[in-house]
DNA sequence: ACCTGAACACCGTTCAAGT
DNA sequence: ACCTGAACACCGTTCAAGT
């Protein structure tokens, strides 16, 4: 009845296991425990099997930060369709689904943004692009509603990312309280659009 | 006449030598690159004397991040203390020296803010603390001058660090150009500075 | 008090060989 | 096309022993 009982020799979608099982102790042990020969062993495969799907250790982390920025930018982009139609709701929708994220996975979130994928790695930085892509769309709406000043759709769009992640990133490294998170957040939301409204 | 011809027993001031070499190899390959035999090799000290400082690797990078903190806020002080007397200028000053010691030394940073700290190594947010300890009395000015809104010293102070924090990040990772730094800066105070006045 | 040298268990990476 | 098994060079960590 079960299949998986006895495991064929091909495995059939060890690739993706391994990136599962990888996330997955990434989030509970650190990126430090996650071993290439630990995840063979999990997934019942000899330690040189994830060679044919991972060129080497830098190369499961960089697709770890993909697909990291793949459900990320899914979040932002239901986050957004699930908020009303206005700029301002949207825009709190879309800051909140951004923090939750950055603070439920923290481990996660340093690989996307650690300076590993500099060098090489293009990939990482198309899906990063690919994850914000709706943030500019927004900022535009803020514009039309008169609620931005015009001109700023890029810049703004990476300053407010930039504020959240910074916030996310202070509580992750336990140097601000995660009790504080909310009120910084609103505080995060309150002072873009004071600091970015026209005059 | 030179003294270092023949290593004694005693190195002596092996610690810090560990430390300072430690920060270039961090600084030129990456933490990843950063192993205790390496360093030990470099200092001329067989692979288990470095045992003697640091109970084990990550103490090391503990003590990097230290060490970096105390660089760091020796950096923002002597940046105010340069300054002119106004909050404006003195603002612009401390934001100014943070992004640059963000930006020079980018996996320092990434060290300094990682989420390793989060558990034990208390003494790593007290050393971010104390780096940071000049920022309530700035905000506070910036009150006493009209500048800011009142009540709001000790978040205003993380707000402002988190979006350059931020923007750092963004720039380390890739994630957004480095051309674009000193006009992301501006737009930082500016928005912060817009965002803050009072009503 | 500080350092050495051998030992242990673990890695990542490579490569010929198997299915 | 995908996986195995042995091999290599490298780790971090531990501990008895040396100075």
């Amino acid at each position: 009845m079960t299949e998986t009982e006895e495991r064929p020799y091909h495995h059939g979608s060890l690739r993706d296991e391994l990136l599962s099982t990888a996330e997955q102790t990434l989030r509970e042990h650190g990126q430090d425990e996650l071993s290439l020969r630990e995840l063979a062993r999990r997934a019942g495969v000899s330690h040189a099997a994830p060679r044919r799907h991972f060129r080497d250790r830098q190369a499961l982390l960089d697709a770890l930060a993909i697909t990291g920025f793949e459900r990320l930018g899914a979040q932002l982009e239901t986050a957004i369709e699930a908020a009303d139609d206005g700029f301002s709701p949207r825009l709190h929708a879309t800051v909140g689904a951004f923090v939750r994220f950055a603070t439920r996975d923290a481990a996660l979130l340093e690989l996307m943004f650690s300076t590993k994928h500099r060098d090489g790695a293009e990939e990482v930085r198309e899906a990063a692009a690919a994850a914000f892509g709706p943030l500019p769309g927004l900022m535009e709406q803020g514009q039309a509603e008169g609620l931005l000043a015009a001109g700023t759709s890029s810049r703004a769009g990476i300053m407010l990312l930039a504020t959240v992640l910074g916030i996310a990133t202070l509580i992750n490294g336990g140097m601000v309280g995660s009790e504080r998170l909310d009120e910084l957040v609103d505080a995060a939301v309150d002072q873009f659009l004071r600091g970015n409204r026209p005059s």
